[in-house]
DNA sequence: TTGTAAGCGTTATCAG
DNA sequence: CTGATAACGCTTACAA
């Protein structure tokens, strides 16, 4: 080996005794290998503290040792908590993160990400919300032989393929807690028609309510689209209600500042007057006034698991795929003050 | 070429009746081929729909089509401008993004990325504040034959390697409109000590001062460390003081949140008793109550321009280093009320 | 201006 | 169980 150069496989082999391929099949473990022979090899290789070159290997095996970032912006928190999560789980090995953001508005969203996924050979992908729910985009990715993880809101895919946060569940229990603390008239701002998430939390609400013994009221029921300004519109009309809610569950952090912001136009006090819970937990909701009460998932943790299943496929199954959240209360739900 | 198989450059070679090398040198824009030649070759890549393979070219050229991006999570909504920015411009390349967060207060640090650089040979990096002001990191990477651009807030390299903020002249004029407002009594809470962009933004506020004819007083100034909590203690710091501040600038947004809330604990108004301005303009600035005066610096741009100066070395010094910020105004701040 | 031969560092094939 | 030998798809000498 010259020097200053890193060792190859051929330095490896030759100061062990053994042939390239040998040392091929130390390194990837494979098991009909004489255990005196693995451990000479091994030895050498850690002496030259020898490491595989990832470029030789993806040409040699048409795949290349990285992981797919596929989204389309759901919010910056949490896809920097995804990229983080999936971090924790490939550091320090030969994998790496590569990201791909793109627009699901494009009619060519699906051939770009094909293409993608063939140019770079990625081993694997993992695709979020709201994209992850598009059935017609993984199975094109899988027919590029790319392995696909998807992270939801619900049941999307099997357990080797899915790492999921059971919203329905903690919206139920958070509707159920403004219960207990004395709401009656609960106002609710659904999120966009047509996402997963918002169907999930929607039902939830139904289902805390009914635990509650409580009937929903379409008057004080609205549709926002997860930004801003819809929650601002939704408050402006629940709030504007004969029967105006005492409380207001929001989809999602960023509509519950809107509605935050319609009732400080009406002069009310938050939460005096009017209790809100969001869900997302995102920086927005620890930093606005009052702090929000809020439901926030595990994100990095959902994240690691998933990359676990993308990069030890044999044990994929056997990975949770199902993730508790949990309600983060803060200041903006009090009990109810008649 | 094999049904269904991607063409290769055998495929151009044998269809176009001219040697693979040749064919290389289409792709690679050699300077000396027959015109004639050269869009023969050209003819058939385009029919074949042929694209190089990313592999094998890293494998013989020793250096992959991959930038990485390297940071210390300055703020979720900044990488991912990064990110978008960077994929504006090397979107229908061969370039990948991969990314690397990584922990500046690991002893282990320039090493991690070091062993990052070698092992998937990357052929740029970009370092994002605040690690991109160490010169140490930046200078281990180019050692090992890896472009580097910074991301900065001042003059932190030639112009082939930074792109970069004028946050002093960008806090310069926030204060000066300020004082235009009448405000007489201007706060400021600085950045963390050690962070370039701090220093910067403390420059710039000096300027501002000295531009309306105002002297600072360190009574009504204090250190915050970027983060929410040292903006409210900071906050607490001001507006007890004996003659406290009709305004405040802070270093950034998140601070300036954490000032409002200590405005918001003493009964004071915002913006009536206390204008505030912000640095970022991040989520959190258009979300609070009021929403926030802040500066606001063109980060998908200069991401582009970065990916530019890395993926095109021969135009890199061409490409503009230095982004003007603006000033977003919104509610926080308006003028002074006796 | 173009072509030939020899790699780049790994894995697959198939014989021993 | 192990090892020659040929891929993998491209580039870099070095010729012609």
């Amino acid at each position: 080996m010259a020097k200053g150069q890193k060792p190859t496989i051929n330095d490896v082999a030759r100061l062990s005794g053994v042939s390239k391929k040998t040392v091929s099949r130390v390194i990837n473990k494979s098991p009909l290998l004489n255990q005196a022979t693995r451990e000479k090899v091994e030895a050498v290789i850690a002496e030259l503290e020898y490491v595989p070159n990832p470029q030789a290997r993806a040409l040699a095996l048409r795949r290349n040792f990285l992981i797919g970032l596929i989204h389309d912006n759901p919010n910056a928190q949490m896809v920097l908590g995804v990229q983080e999560g999936i971090l924790d789980t490939i550091r320090n090995t030969e994998f790496a993160l590569v990201v791909r953001p793109v627009d699901r508005h494009s009619p060519t969203m699906v051939e770009d990400i094909r293409g993608f996924i063939e140019q770079q050979r990625l081993y694997g992908v993992m695709l979020l919300p709201p994209i992850s729910e598009n059935d017609e985009l993984a199975q094109a990715c899988r027919d590029l032989g790319c392995t696909v993880v998807r992270m939801g809101s619900a049941r999307l895919d099997d357990d080797a393929h899915l790492v999921a946060s059971n919203d329905r569940q903690a919206v139920s229990d958070a509707v159920a807690w403004l219960a207990e603390l004395g709401h009656k008239r609960i106002g609710f701002v659904a999120g966009p028609e047509g996402f997963l998430s918002a169907r999930e939390r929607e039902l939830g609400f139904a289902e805390g309510m009914a635990r509650a013994g409580l009937k929903p009221d379409a008057k004080i029921a609205a549709r926002g689209n997860y930004r801003f300004e819809s929650g601002l519109a939704a408050g402006q009309k629940l709030l504007s209600a004969k029967s105006p809610p005492s409380a207001i569950f929001s989809s999602n952090d960023e509509m519950a500042a809107g509605v935050l912001h319609a009732a400080r136009e009406r002069g009310m006090s938050v939460p005096e007057d009017l209790s809100i819970i969001g869900f997302d937990d995102t920086a927005i909701a620890a930093h606005i006034w009052p702090p929000l009460t809020t439901v926030r998932w595990p994100i990095r943790a959902m994240a690691a698991t998933a990359a676990a299943k993308l990069t030890r496929p044999e044990t994929a199954a056997s990975e949770p795929s199902f993730f508790l959240s949990d309600l983060v209360r803060r200041a903006s739900a009090i009990e109810y003050l008649p």
